[in-house]
DNA sequence: AACATTTACTAAACCGGTTTAGTTGAACAA
DNA sequence: TTGTTCAACTAAACCGGTTTAGTAAATGTT
């Protein structure tokens, strides 16, 4: 590896090491041409790169974020991370990727290691379970901005879909096609708003059209179990001709359920799901979804988070994202 | 952002910068207990965290390798890069991510950018178009581990599926269902060796049956042009009972146009793809497909190259991965 | 008692840049 | 002639660690 350093091309130049160093950020005012053409050349023959983390080291500053999610490996969260990542490059920025795996305590320790690696500021999905610690880091300085899920409202700088409108959308369109049963499948939404909202969405939609809110038509997901034991039970219990499902795995498992249980979409029951599937147009019956804009999520993340770093005082901003209806053929009038 | 340096340790705990270094670094041999003791609870008293970037900039090592791939929101890029990290992750590395876009253009000035930057080493699927460059950054000592495509055999450290042997499994189970014209759908493969090898193993099986190979059963796939305007005459002049894809984009392709032309599989024709396919079980179809292992691929480059890194005599290797035949309903006996 | 060794530390150089506070020599003013 | 100003540089401090070379005191050896 070469090792050429800049007092190399400054002894080359015949200069000292501050005027090569002031010629290489661009700073010409009191230099004479004559001698920015002996440093150019002096580069350019020694093939001269700068070290930047011994810039870096002056600096403070990594040019590093760190961007923490569950699993890189998701349809989304993988378009998520290529628009913060895009918009890091564009920007001379680099990230780092943290995987949790759904587990608070690997968040934990994610944000830790970012903290001492000294990125220069951090994008996370966060479970809910550190907001205490994400405060703290906060306080200390670490810009962070968040995505994906507001837990408690707290959050103050934060990338979200228009989640209520979304879900009145999805329950309206269903509503429209003559549903009335329609099964909000969610996890707990108690204590967080960004379900919550969605809850909100589709209890407004309701009441627009006068149908009464059944508790029997909430069912509750967990990653754990799935549907394959429960449903014939709801199908029995709460008699739905629709679903609606809250995110990716909650469909993918339900559809999963449905086709082992021989129900089948959307002769006995509609389906619309929040989020986009991949491989949809092969689908046995393409399912009709609400998609969200992960690349643009993404991108505006990476934005506001770099606003925030190089502004320390910026004011915080929650911005929304609209969603959009695609129209497939797991809904049918009744 | 707490600002507590080594030298602040060291004054509180009353001992030099050197003491203390060497504390952290956990060489106690000439070191009473009690000195120990006081290192220990002024680092703690005072929240102290070691700043990487001054570590390196003296140990001149980054704990950072580069991987370069075509986008990272493919579905199998993604579980590469999550192999890749989670090994990096264990072994105290981190990993930056660069993505091409299918443009050599933008492979070689991710190369240069992570030179620039002074990862500790690189992981690239490579196009091939950089070939001489990837050599030249060898040559100035940057570890390099290359995966998914061999191009002309003289990559040193690779890792990569056993593509010939999956290939002919393809073939051969599709022979023993009774296929004879069977059609090799691929880019192509004259330059590029991992391409070659499918086709030499697609042609082993054909020879091992006694079945003559035939130039109009070999179609070339491009990624700008797809299917759409082709496969009516590909049906009628080559006249195949199935088709073998080589890679995902290629089978889904193909599935596009086979289902716009109502070519239904797998009535009409049977097909098997190279690369399993996200959601499958909810196809109206589900496809036959060789598997290969993309996060053990990542494990094993990630592996490969550490071992580069701390030992830079290491001989170089080429490593092999199996791939499985998964079969769904998208063959059919003839 | 005189010298060698070992233990437990420290001063200072170093990594490779950036930045601050000068320095030098020429042009110009009084 | 002397002082002032300015263009064009440079010496040295600095970023925050690690490492080398060295030192003082205690212990061991003869």
């Amino acid at each position: 590896m070469a090792k050429v350093k800049l007092v190399d091309v400054a002894l080359l130049a015949g200069v000292s090491k501050s005027t090569a160093s002031q010629y290489l950020n661009g700073r010409f005012e009191f230099m004479s041409k004559d001698t920015q053409e002996r440093i150019r050349a002096a580069v350019s023959e020694l093939d001269y790169v700068p070290n930047p983390i011994a810039r870096n080291l002056k600096a403070d500053k990594t040019k590093t974020i760190g961007v923490i999610v569950r699993d890189i490996t998701g349809f989304y969260t993988s378009k998520t991370i290529r628009g913060v990542d895009d918009w890091c490059k564009q920007n001379d920025y680099n990230a780092l990727i943290y995987n949790t795996d759904f587990d608070s305590a690997i968040e934990a320790k994610s944000l830790e290691a970012l903290y001492q690696l000294r990125v220069d500021g951090i994008i996370i999905a966060s479970s809910g379970k550190n907001t205490k610690l994400i405060a703290q880091y906060v306080e200390k300085g670490m810009p962070i901005v968040q995505f994906q899920l507001e837990h408690d409202g707290s959050e103050k700088n934060i990338i979200l879909s228009d989640y209520k409108q979304a879900a009145f959308d999805a329950t309206e369109y269903l509503i429209k096609l003559g549903h009335k049963r329609i099964c909000f499948v969610t996890q707990d939404f108690k204590k967080v708003k960004s379900r919550n909202e969605r809850y909100q969405g589709y209890a407004d939609a309701l009441s627009k059209y006068d149908i009464p809110l059944e508790s029997s038509l909430i069912q509750y997901w967990l990653r754990e179990t799935g549907f394959q034991q429960s449903i014939k039970h709801i199908m029995e219990s709460a008699a739905p001709t629709a679903f609606f499902t809250q995110h990716l795995a909650i469909t993918t498992d339900l559809l999963t359920a449905l086709n082992q249980a021989k129900i089948s979409i959307p002769d006995d029951v509609s389906l619309i799901g929040f989020d986009d599937l991949p491989m949809a147009e092969f689908f046995k019956v393409p399912i009709t979804v609400i998609k969200q804009e992960p690349y643009m999520i993404g991108v505006e993340a990476a934005k506001l988070l770099l606003n925030n770093i190089s502004d320390i005082n910026k004011p915080s901003q929650k911005i929304m994202i609209s969603c959009s209806l695609m129209t497939r053929q797991s809904c049918r009038k009744i």
